[in-house]
RNA sequence: GGGUCUAUAGCCAAGUGGUAAGGCACGGGACUGCAACUCCCUGAUCGUUGGUUCAAAUCCGACUAGGCCCUCCA
């Protein structure tokens, strides 16, 4: 398996610490409000790299946090914890939000056949671990105390922006309007591992620690939640390019100085779904879930199906056009698919050449895109047997996960069934008798019921729509 | 200001030095009483501009445009 590694800029062969097996880390959800369809495009991807990863023959051991404490307010440095405000907003206590909508985002994750990682933590759950790593920082002098809190000193870890590329001369201070600056660090770019005193002293959520009540820092979560379920060595970090810097060069940091030595090999990132102004957001403009879609007639796998066609590590531009094209071609294979009789021999050799393109596309970065091609060759192949194809597609549909085979089942009871035949009957007859007006006529009834007549070799058939 | 990524037909895109995959949409045709479904056919010299090379969409430089980041963020 090849894939981006930011860290060293260039597409590289993933060889893993344990030969055969890959710990894999991937930020997770902040879970204060639903999640958008950008946030999903992200963890979308990391279930594709992770089914590709056993696909091609890897035990993959998996692990994401829930952020259900310690981040700002997004719209104006206002001082209150996200968690906090969304509360407020729905008069509900920090801990239920937090329920709430990770049960909304595992949802939205089951629409989408994303894979439920094996090991989903909260960052709450952990905090006497965040405590450990920060009292070795402390002891090891990578970290000090200052007005009450915690920091990292940056200038203690030469290797800070080796992620990033940056270096400290170029950076800006406070680049966005809505964030000022914390005078009480040593150096404008340190970070805060656990605050006692800060401006967010109204945030509800807190702990005693050996530096006083308070709360863990925003980066530390997933640096203790890492180490503590997969150890001291991590093969792949997964993330969103904009966690990049500060977020992923901050776990570096800490990590690496509490670890003593390398922490994880390949950082992956993730591009983004942008609208036609940019980042999408939670603030701005029309909210895009997966609720909305479905109550637009979309099915969220046409979703999946446009992260597919692309490539993951480019930003991908959403509009309604875009998805209503990806729509179309979703519904459009999936009757393809199964429109295949599953007869005549299974043929290996030619179920092993595909597979082998196969296997090479999702080894070759994750070309996905280029797996939808090999998808479409499948289908169109006239020198292998039906039951050979659906093996095939079969097979692909573990990584791709779109239900191209799976039926749409949708409950009709018998009574209905006999009225739609009844109708079906009846215009055959008028059919017969040249009425075209009355068979129409009762084309169209039907289809006021949600029901769909098509005329095809082996008779009429119909399809029920919601 | 700095970092980083991107730029291929209407749209999503493949392409990793030898003369542009695939899908959707559009148009044309077959089928149909009509329609839908299905099937067949049809399109680009690769942001601009220099250079390296026998040969470049593919490598290097410049320029232009755009995304993301520089202590909320997927």
């Amino acid at each position: 398996m090849k894939l981006y590694n930011t860290l060293n800029k260039r597409v590289e062969e993933i060889v893993p610490r344990n030969e055969g097996v890959i710990n894999m880390y991937t930020c997770g959800p902040t879970v204060y409000h639903f999640a958008h369809i950008g946030n999903l495009r992200t963890y979308i991807t990391e279930d594709i790299l992770e089914k590709a990863l056993k696909y091609l023959g890897y035990k993959v051991n998996r692990v994401m946090n829930i952020t259900d404490v310690g981040h700002l307010v997004g719209d104006g440095d206002s001082g209150e914890d996200k968690m906090m405000v969304a509360a407020k907003r729905e008069h509900k206590s920090s801990i239920s939000i937090a329920k709430y909508y990770t049960d909304a985002f595992r949802s939205d994750c089951d629409k989408l056949n994303i894979r439920w990682p094996d090991i989903v933590s909260p960052a709450t759950d952990n905090i006497d671990y965040y405590i450990k790593i920060i009292s070795k920082l402390l002891d090891c002098g990578y970290a000090y105390i200052s007005c009450g809190n915690v920091y990292f000193d940056t200038t203690k870890y030469k290797d800070y922006y080796k992620l990033s590329g940056r270096c400290a001369d170029d950076l800006m201070v406070a680049v966005r309007e809505d964030i000022k600056e914390d005078h009480a660090k040593k150096n404008p770019f340190d970070f805060g591992l656990w605050f006692t005193n800060s401006k967010f002293n109204n945030q509800e959520l807190q702990w005693d620690s050996p530096w006083g009540r308070g709360y863990p820092g925003w980066h530390i979560e997933c640096s203790g939640i890492s180490i503590k379920y997969l150890g001291e060595y991590l093969d792949i970090h997964c993330g969103a390019e904009d966690a990049i810097f500060p977020h992923h060069t901050n776990e570096i940091a800490q990590s690496e100085c509490y670890l003593g030595h390398k922490w994880c090999n390949y950082w992956v990132h993730m591009g983004f779904l942008n609208d036609k102004s940019g980042k999408m957001s939670k603030s701005k403009g029309e909210f895009l879930t997966v609720s909305l879609l479905e109550e637009k007639g979309y099915d969220p796998l046409c979703y999946r199906y446009l992260c597919l066609n692309s490539y993951y590590h480019n930003a991908l531009t959403f509009s309604y056009d875009i998805l209503d094209g990806a729509s179309n071609e979703y519904k459009k294979l999936k009757t393809r698919v199964q429109s295949i009789k599953d007869d005549d021999e299974y043929q290996k050799d030619k179920f092993d050449i595909y597979n082998n393109k196969f296997r090479d596309a999702l080894s070759n970065d994750l070309n996905t895109s280029t797996c939808m091609t090999i998808l479409y060759d499948v289908i169109k192949d006239k020198d292998i047997s039906g039951k050979t194809k659906i093996r095939l597609i079969e097979s692909f549909d573990k990584v791709l996960s779109l239900d191209l085979l799976k039926k749409d089942k949708i409950e009709i009871d018998n009574k209905f069934k006999k009225y739609i035949d009844d109708m079906i009957k009846k215009r055959d007859e008028y059919k017969k008798n040249k009425e075209y007006d009355k068979a129409d006529s009762v084309r169209d009834e039907l289809k006021s019921k949600g029901v769909i007549i098509k005329d095809t070799r082996e008779g009429t058939v119909f399809e029920i729509i919601s």
